[in-house]
RNA sequence: GGGCGAAUAGCUCAGUUGGUUAGAGCGCUACUCUUACAAAGUAGAUGUCGGGGGUUCGAGUCCCUCUUCGCCCA
């Protein structure tokens, strides 16, 4: 072997700080992440869930990115031709609402004052600094992507995928212009999709109007009263609407009620109670009322709109609920989702009274330019004014709310794109349900399915500046045989004919023109027509869509695309299985004509102390970066690896680590949104991340940290230490082959255990059992390996006979190990790979080539079958159960760990064979010397007695004993013998059980029974002697 | 209102097809600076498995129900 390093300069801590970057700077420049198409090899691919720019990775992210990491690592191990895609997504929304919220607090401007030019600049200039933040984040993380094929949901190559898709689909007919009422972000100016509203009650009112009647009958009402919880916006009522059969509404209700009643616990009893006395009032009092509405409905009568003074007809419509209010409901289809369903009903039209900046437009209406808060004050105040309040309700409303600038939301009738989603979203349903795409954890793929099946089509458009500009041009003429003209004029150029434009009618007479060339001159052409380009941009989800093979080169037919598509899986988070996944599915359909990954994982989300998620704005989010610098990335990746179990969220109560006197001060509610904080100990202030103002920033910063990744930075000191054990034994180390037939059982056992632990780890990496791969191998490597194997080997290294094998052992578990826990932690494992690497090129027992220069391109351990031996780890345990006994019985004794103590076993042959011979181990693990083994050995008169399975271990005291400290732990034992015989005897003398339970239970019950009770007879004797004493 | 998930030691979590006395890490107690590791070692204490019913010879595990919490959808 080669001269080794001098194994006394290793130093007894990882240093991680110094170690990682270097390693990572090593593979980065040994090209070790690059992965280019090989067809003599497979493929395994990953995109990255693109982190937005909007800001800094949390822990969430590091969760997200360390479990994808670990897969790239293993199926690189595997010999596959591993591609992990990076890069970010330019949230459009989100990053430009942060930039605008900056711009306005910083310099007190909006987005119109700098123009649309100046204010994307500085997004860019955002985005600029966030990237290069997270993918430093991931760097330091030990991602191990592909950087050179980075890529930005905006940059040129994403812009064509979605040019061309956009086009792709417009020709297809499936993207349409239409009104619809959306979702209004009055402060942001624009349209926000479903999934970017949260909802939340706050202290609202219910008005009751009175609309006076048009020219009455006789017996007929002068008014109906129509309830409503935000009064502004009848000045867009088009109709009021009564049910078309309210008896037979108020009966039905009446009905489930009463069934509910008789289901009901007691507690609900009398609200439901409360509920049928007051339908059964209705049904007596305002019954006839509503009838007669409903007929006079019928009969096209009308109602006057106070303050408007229009006349408005009263509907039929069965959204109006005769159990709730007055009964009867104002219409005003343009503000509100279900008003506007029935006035496609009804065919009512639709009266819009906004501007898009949230205030009141009625075309010179007298509550024109105020805001809508501001006219509901007002319309309130007239209508009491003229005497058609009739009352007001306090009363606690849902008001939905945009998720980007949480204000409320508006509902807004306008126009927007859409993209139609019948048959992409049916193809994104069937890839899941045949099976195609397989999501893991099962569960959710329901929500995914049902999501889809509802096929609302997919509102695109977005009324911002920073995004991805809808590519279309659009001209209204005079007639529609003026625009029909125009856009024969546009199919019969050349360019339609070649496929580079695409044209519609919107009715009546708009015309929208689709181009695919970006900068053709095709543009200038079409805007020498009189058409203008869209303002809006799309949806940030559009192009993140198309993620999976917009990287990959899409629309050209790169070897890349042929190559490394479909990818092999995705890992993301739940809260975007509709947003993202299930659009990443239809329109890589529809684009390649193949799914975009054939499994998806939902990992766990991290969450606070308080269960929250965290999240930038509640401004619990931990830097991975603090855990970093504390733990090591190693700890940080194992630590989560840990946490990541199949069906809990991950729970981690954080402390900011004071920067004065290293004391934790725990996050709270109150201080994690704090710029300072004051430390509870030493009673000095630090920053926070949050910290903005020169003063606050002043202060030494806080890292927040959690004692949770304690145990993973204890486990990569464990490895390190046992790494250093074995190489500080390496002297003289020889490769050479084993003597398999005599091979000592704790050889055969620790063999058998790595085989086992390297069959578990692969399986359940394989299936994403992250936690349980970990704790495998954490458990072999810190019970196994450090506290048997390394502690039986030091006697052995002794004897020149044994120590080249057990180097070899030593050696090649260390071997497996450092493979098998290089996917989670990869800086140590690597830095002691090339430690060992000093020692010994030929360590894996089972391979025929010289290991790896790197680990990182080591191969993925494989079990050896015919290693794993049940009956040998079976044996094993009686080994580890003697020196548990007599430990105890030091310990209860108090002896001193240098003194010796003599043992004796009673046993059967079998149980002396296995054991005698393991002697030393037991003198140098338990510092006890076996002085007689066997079925009729002499007991030492003054003793304590331990019954184990199979064995009497009776410990010489005679120098020793503490005879009261004997006399409790033999107290205790009996205690427990005999809580434990109790338990059976009454189980095998239940007649139930012996008739029915299966008799290999009740042979062990039976068995288990006469061991314990012998157990209890020596324990006996033993008391009785000790009290003798 | 509908769906999904969770509730197990002081804390954070495991717990296979139902089958001995329910486990781990941290924390706690006692003793050890034993030449890989005090970020360690050895030993120890700690549980009405959220409540109530049911199925079963047998329930932390299966079924029903209630309570609390989280997430998604309307």
């Amino acid at each position: 072997m080669t001269n080794p390093a001098q194994p006394i300069e290793i130093p007894n801590r990882f240093d991680f700080v110094g170690a990682s970057d270097r390693i990572y700077l090593q593979w980065i420049e040994a090209g070790c992440f690059d992965a280019d198409a090989d067809p003599s090899k497979r493929p395994f691919t990953i995109v990255i869930p693109p982190p937005n720019v909007t800001g800094a990775l949390h822990l969430g992210h590091a969760l997200n990115n360390t479990l994808q990491d670990i897969q790239i690592r293993m199926h690189r191990m595997m010999g596959e031709v591993a591609l992990w895609m990076p890069g970010t997504d330019h949230a459009g929304i989100a990053t430009q609402a942060v930039v605008e919220r900056r711009l306005k607090e910083v310099e007190n401007k909006t987005r119109h004052d700098l123009g649309r030019e100046q204010l994307i600049q500085r997004i860019w200039d955002w985005k600029e600094q966030y990237e290069a933040r997270i993918l430093s984040q991931l760097k330091r993380l030990g991602c191990s992507c592909d950087w050179r094929r980075t890529r930005f949901t905006l940059d040129p190559m994403c812009a064509r995928a979605v040019r061309t898709t956009f086009f792709d689909l417009f020709s297809k007919g499936l993207i349409y212009r239409g009104k619809r009422l959306v979702n209004w972000d009055a402060y942001l100016q624009t349209a926000v999709s479903d999934d970017e509203v949260f909802t939340e009650t706050v202290d609202g009112g219910f008005w009751h109007f009175r609309y006076p009647v048009v020219d009455p009958k006789p017996g007929e009402p002068t008014y109906v009263v129509v309830a409503t919880t935000r009064p502004e916006t009848m000045l867009g009522d088009t109709a009021v609407a009564v049910h078309p059969d309210p008896a037979n509404a108020l009966s039905k209700a009446l009905e489930q009620a009463q069934q509910r009643l008789a289901e009901c616990a007691s507690k609900d009893r009398e609200s439901i109670e409360l509920q049928i006395d007051g339908l059964k009032q209705r049904q007596a009092e305002l019954l006839p009322q509503l009838e007669l509405l409903a007929a006079m409905a019928r009969d096209g009568r009308k109602v006057r709109l106070p303050l408007s003074d229009r006349e408005i007809p009263l509907v039929v419509d069965s959204w109006a609920k005769p159990e709730l209010g007055s009964g009867c409901v104002k219409v005003t289809p343009a503000h509100d989702p279900n008003d506007y369903e029935v006035a496609q009903r009804c065919g009512l039209p639709m009266i819009n009274i906004m501007n898009p900046d949230g205030t009141i437009h009625t075309g010179g209406g007298r509550f024109d330019g105020l805001s809508m808060s501001e006219a509901r004050q007002q319309v309130v105040k007239a209508m009491d004014a003229l005497g058609m309040l009739e009352k007001t309700e306090d009363r606690q409303i849902e008001l939905k709310h945009s998720d980007r600038s949480k204000t409320p939301i508006e509902p807004y009738l306008a126009d927007q794109w859409f993209v139609s989603m019948g048959q992409l979203a049916q193809s994104a349903i069937d890839a899941v349900s045949t099976g195609k795409v397989k999501i893991y954890p099962e569960r959710y793929t329901q929500g995914y399915i049902d999501w889809l099946s509802e096929k609302r089509d997919w509102p695109v458009g977005r009324q911002l500046w920073w995004g991805h500009q809808i590519p279309i041009w659009t001209r209204t003429y005079e007639s529609p045989e003026e625009a029909q003209g125009a856009m024969k004029k546009i199919l019969a150029m050349p360019e339609a004919a070649q496929g580079q434009i695409s044209a519609a009618i919107e009715e009546p007479s708009v015309l929208h023109v689709c181009i695919l060339e970006e900068a053709s001159g095709m543009e200038l052409k079409i805007q020498s027509l009189g058409l203008v380009r869209q303002e809006d941009v799309l949806d940030t989800w559009f192009s993140s869509a198309l993620w999976p093979h917009s990287t990959l080169g899409w629309p050209d037919k790169t070897d890349d695309l042929n190559y490394f598509y479909p990818t092999n899986t995705l890992i993301t988070s739940r809260d975007i299985i509709t947003l993202w996944v299930a659009r990443m599915v239809l329109m890589g359909l529809n684009n390649v004509g193949q799914v975009p990954f054939r499994e998806v994982y939902i990992h766990p989300k991290i969450l606070d102390g308080f269960g929250e998620t965290m999240s930038k704005s509640k401004g619990n989010g931990v830097d991975p970066i603090d855990v970093i610098e504390k733990f090591g990335a190693d700890a940080l990746r194992f630590g989560l690896a840990w946490l990541t179990t199949e069906t809990q969220d991950v729970r981690m109560p954080v402390q900011y680590e004071c920067p004065n006197c290293q004391a934790l001060v725990n996050q709270t509610k109150e201080n994690r949104i704090k710029h300072r904080v004051v430390c509870d100990k030493c009673k000095k202030p630090f920053s926070t991340q949050w910290a903005e103002s020169d003063e606050d920033k002043a202060l030494p910063r806080a890292p927040v940290v959690s004692e949770r990744f304690e145990v993973a930075r204890n486990f990569v000191n464990k490895l390190w230490n046992a790494s250093r054990f074995v190489m500080m034994n390496l002297e003289g180390y020889t490769q050479g082959s084993i003597d398999w037939a005599n091979l000592p059982l704790e050889d055969q056992w620790i063999l058998s255990r790595l085989s086992t632990t390297t069959e578990v780890v692969d399986r359940e990496l394989q299936r994403y059992g992250y936690a349980e791969a970990a704790r495998a191998a954490y458990d072999f490597a810190w019970d196994d390996f450090c506290s048997y194997y390394v502690e039986m080997a030091k006697p052995r290294m002794q004897d020149p006979q044994a120590r080249p094998m057990v180097q070899r052992i030593l050696a090649h578990c260390l071997d497996q190990m450092l493979r098998l826990l290089h996917p989670m932690m990869p800086f140590v494992t690597e830095a002691i790979w090339q430690e060992l690497g000093k020692f010994s090129k030929r360590r894996d027992l089972f391979a025929q080539q010289d290991a790896t220069a790197w680990l990182i391109q080591a191969p993925w351990p494989k079990a050896q079958p015919e290693m794993i031996r049940q009956d040998v780890e079976a044996q094993f345990k009686h080994f580890v159960a003697l020196i548990g006994a007599i430990r105890e019985i030091r310990s209860r004794q108090n002896i001193a760990p240098k003194q010796r103590v003599q043992f004796s076993v009673r046993c059967e042959d079998r149980y002396e064979r296995l054991l005698k011979p393991m002697g030393t181990f037991l003198e140098s693990m338990a510092g006890a010397v076996g002085v007689a083994w066997g079925t009729s050995i002499s007991i030492p008169e003054v003793h304590a007695h331990m019954p184990i399975e199979g064995m009497d271990v009776y410990v010489d005291l005679s120098q020793f004993l503490d005879v009261a400290a004997e006399i409790a732990r033999n107290e205790k034992q009996l205690e427990n013998l005999e809580k434990q015989i109790l338990g059976k005897e009454s189980r095998l003398s239940n007649q139930a059980f012996v008739g029915k339970a299966p008799p290999e239970i009740i042979d062990k019950e039976r068995q288990a029974l006469s061991d314990l009770v012998a157990q209890r007879q020596g324990v006996q004797q033993a008391l009785t002697k000790l009290r003798s004493l």
